[in-house]
DNA sequence: GCCAACCTACCGGGCGGTCGGTAGACTACT
DNA sequence: AGTAGTCTACCGACCGCCCGGTAGGTTGGC
């Protein structure tokens, strides 16, 4: 619930504030709503009503819904930055940056998951240059991923994987984690993260073949 | 692109016709159509326009937005049912129905995800009966996934892995196949199928652990 | 008296949806 | 053969509503 709290902080280190912190309120109602009914489907109306201000009232803060949305992807593309990819940047061994990425990357969706979602469900929404910013943001991340399955590779440790087709599936194992994982559920967020890391290396290592003596029955 | 052909003959084996090729066609347009730029994004007018009507031709064969969204995702639905939880239902073996469902699941997603795709990611422009429907049929497909990875664990197949967890993450990874693969990419469908068929199965099954020399690097 | 922080009132436009109509194919009756 | 009626498959024009966004205040703390 505290994701965005520093949204605006780390964007103005101008004046000694409070109108930073309603500018942080707004891009964290903004968020929370965007991610419950999607963006296209929330009014500027519901945003300035969930921070008790008037339409008018809100676009003393925002330039615009777009903008809104970007900000909010900008934010999100951040957060991944600093707390999953330059720790993870850190970790030489690649089994073990792997686990730091899906740990983290999953962490964080279990901690708020709203801005995070957005930044993957409502790309259509921006403008083109801010859509092609964003997506080439996405895209570095997979990339740092398959480069790592493709070091595991040249170790030996992953054998016969596709290293972005692999990348890939890690990624949407995670981002799914939005859509079930409640935090007053059967399991807490540390568990889900711990199961869904073992899932995730468990994927990609291979140690023998899966052969099964029963029917595929795929056809 | 042919997935919706028959959405239309299924539920009418009424009159030799055209009337139902129509109606077939604007399914299958207006699925094409969400898919891309999302429900809400989509106007009645854009799809109108993409089958050759005016908006009030158009509501000739349907009876409104929603309606559409619910027919489409019904659709979806039927696909999954016929075409995955059918056949897998038919394999006594836990690990080889496991293999038929990620398998099947997946070859779908590649040969034509639209419906499938607005089937996950629309669910909040149904109507609340419909999303009830629908999200009901969503979950019994989640829990004969989990009872399928608890059968391998009966077996000893599968170890300390919760089966909710287990099938939520093999879902994920089988959806997000719908925001990457493109049928000219590098790799074909089947190849993609097959890798993410191998990740899906050595994900879930436990030979050993994968305790790691190096740093996991998580805090 | 000034400026940040709002508000009321409004605008143009696009939305989902409806209404009354009609061209044209087909049928029915004379 | 002619013609009146009927039905399918549409269309142009329109409705009320709500949207994102703005112009022009007003108010309260400094």
């Amino acid at each position: 619930m505290t994701a965005l709290d520093n949204a605006a902080l780390r964007a103005a280190a101008t004046a000694a504030n409070g109108e930073q912190d309603r500018r942080a309120e707004i891009y964290r109602s903004a968020a929370r709503i965007f991610h419950r009914k999607g963006y296209h489907a929330t009014s500027i109306n519901d945003i300035a009503a969930a921070v008790g201000l008037t339409k008018a009232g809100l676009y003393y803060y925002i330039k615009g819904k777009q903008d809104l949305l970007f900000a909010i992807m900008g934010f999100a593309m951040d957060q991944l930055d600093e707390q999953v990819i330059e720790p993870a940047r850190r970790v030489q061994d690649p089994q073990a940056r792997l686990e730091t990425i899906v740990a983290r990357h999953a962490r964080l969706i279990t901690q708020d998951s709203s801005a995070l979602t957005i930044l993957v469900n409502e790309l259509e929404g921006l403008l083109p240059d801010d859509r092609t910013d964003i997506i080439g943001r996405q895209r570095d991340y997979v990339d740092f991923i398959a480069d790592t399955l493709a070091a595991l590779r040249d170790e030996g440790k992953v054998v016969g994987l596709d290293p972005t087709v692999g990348a890939f599936s890690l990624v949407g194992m995670i981002l799914w984690i939005s859509r079930w994982y409640r935090a007053d559920g059967r399991l807490d967020g540390d568990e889900v993260v711990a199961e869904v890391t073992r899932m995730a290396i468990s994927a990609v290592l291979n140690r023998g073949d899966h052969s099964n003596a029963g029917n595929p029955g795929t056809g």
